[in-house]
DNA sequence: TTGTATGCGTTATCAT
DNA sequence: ATGATAACGCATACAA
């Protein structure tokens, strides 16, 4: 009899089928053998319900079919979506994903990248804050949102142009002066492009624009202060509000609810990112939707065909605008 | 020279180190060993950037440092938060996260559990809609909210506590006559003892109660008709709803609010999870808040220590009441 | 205390 | 086409 209480091994079903180890390897490994063997190695399978190992198979061949996916949490609904999406991708290209999620923390991420080198994955995809991330040479590497050199593919949504859509968008709904508002870290990362694009639009329809920007860890009252001095007699000094996410849009319409300013009618809001509330039920605020599900595919695509062909370096996928209610259509 | 443009093993490290196999196994592993021979050996590793193999280790060791997560997705918030907490507490035992999204289909969480054995996994925390899902003896497996058997350790939240909780809390508040929605899965799982604390907590106060129980797939308007049915002179036949969840009170707030009905002063409303607008902000509702890092300590606790420890077969950790403005108080 | 040899479960290269 | 055998990288029992 075979070992008791522990999982089979091909060699178990090699016995138990009687044929050679070699045999039962092509059967599992769909290469073709005799058909009575086949079926002998299925039984024997089924019966012993045997399961390959992927630790000895991994060893062999170098390959895990497993991708490291490191983000600052699943707290956030933009990141969970995020992690959601990419997670469909790779089950449909038969890969496992593997979460690491870093609470913001440059060395936490390290770690994490250390940890994947030894698990050999096959890569990683990450939405990292740590500047001076370092990855060994041969392990592909994705990174999203944030561009760390030419020589490692970034995926991002097109900042730049959801920029110049909200501030579009507003002046198109009638606003003749806006505000631009951002939270955020101060490292060069693709969304700070929302800035530009939404400046570079106001300057290119000539409309006046006011901007208010901190650093991550700023109260959020630095906002309603700001809010409070461009109050004037019940009104605003401007009538269109861009923030640069969903979850700041989501507070500045509290304290607009607050200071008695109906949006959209004083004033009209558009956020970015695409937030629903529970996932998928309403938008928080009219919005510059990104597309999650293309940027999960290309970042899969990228990471697992790494090597074959020469990636581009920075990709950039388009966005589009939906109406939640805070703009006038 | 060693091979170029591969990974360094064991064997390189002693090479570089001179010294033997066994010693750098030694020092990697934290085993004394002289310390002139130590020196070299990590001086040896920093140089060539060495990393342990896991896959090799795991093979030897048949422990893999790995847990599989299976949820049905990151879609939903308590799913995403759930998730989060499970993977803070794993990273704080050492172990990394396997992470598998089933969407809620049988069929995908029984494929998922087979990948999970071939990963040789130690161990697999699910929370699963699959009534007979088939999971080998040997693989700790801990259940979030489903009740398997007594050979299955199950952890979730009182529930029936909960439920008690919501009615004694809107009767609290001058509430006189109650209703309870739920839409749900058929199958009998701890979220449904919601129901059964609600309930025994009117009878036991003596207050009248309507039920609207439905199965998921039903469309929402089932509420809305509902609402309509009980909706006499602009009053609702009942002063206080609890909805078995914060996403379907969201859904019924919005319906009220329709209806013209005001929340908290003509009916007040209670829902269960505690879930928070982008996952730190505020309250969608009054609800009844699930232990979420309890829940997922626990869980880890359990699938790590299985074997070692005789587990109890249902664990529930205690709810709490917070008040998210739409009840008095 | 240090070095050597064996085997974990698989794949792949050989003879047969 | 099938069966025996040598690696893969590491841990460990055993010998030095």
């Amino acid at each position: 009899m075979s070992e008791i209480n522990s999982a089979p091994t091909m060699k178990d079903v090699a016995r138990e089928a009687g044929v050679a180890l070699g045999t039962v390897s092509k059967v599992i490994n769909g290469i073709p053998v005799g058909e009575s063997y086949r079926v002998r190695v299925e039984e024997a399978v089924a019966k012993l319900n045997y399961r390959v190992n992927s630790y000895a198979k991994g060893l062999k061949t170098n390959k895990t079919f497993t991708v490291a996916v490191m983000v600052p949490n699943l707290i956030s609904p933009f990141f969970a979506k995020l992690v959601n999406c990419i997670n469909k991708a790779l089950t449909a290209r038969r890969h496992r994903m593997l979460l690491y999620a870093t609470d913001y923390d440059p060395t936490q991420e390290q770690e994490y990248v250390i940890l994947a080198e030894q698990q050999k994955v096959d890569g990683i995809i990450c939405l990292s804050y740590n500047p001076d991330l370092k990855v060994s040479e041969n392990l592909p590497l994705v990174s999203i949102d944030r561009y760390f050199g030419a020589h490692i593919p970034c995926v991002a949504s097109d900042n730049y142009g959801g920029g110049r859509m909200a501030a579009e968008k507003l002046v198109e709904n009638g606003c003749r002066s806006l505000a631009f508002m951002r939270i955020g870290s101060r490292l060069t990362n693709e969304p700070n492009k929302r800035k530009e694009g939404f400046i570079s639009a106001c300057e290119a329809m000539d409309v006046p624009y006011t901007l208010k920007i901190v650093d991550d860890g700023t109260p959020y009252s630095a906002f309603e202060d700001f809010l409070n001095e461009h109050f004037h007699e019940g009104k605003l000094d401007f009538d269109g509000i861009f923030c640069v996410t969903d979850t700041l849009a989501y507070q500045i319409l509290g304290s607009l609810r607050k200071m008695g300013v109906r949006v959209p009618e004083d004033v009209q809001l558009i956020g970015f990112d695409g937030v629903r509330s529970f996932g998928d039920l309403d938008l928080f605020c009219s919005t510059i939707v990104q597309p999650l599900d293309e940027i999960a595919e290309t970042c899969v695509n990228l990471v697992l065909e790494k090597g074959q062909t020469s990636a581009p370096s920075l990709i950039c996928l388009p966005v589009h605008y939906a109406c939640g209610g805070t703009t006038k259509e």
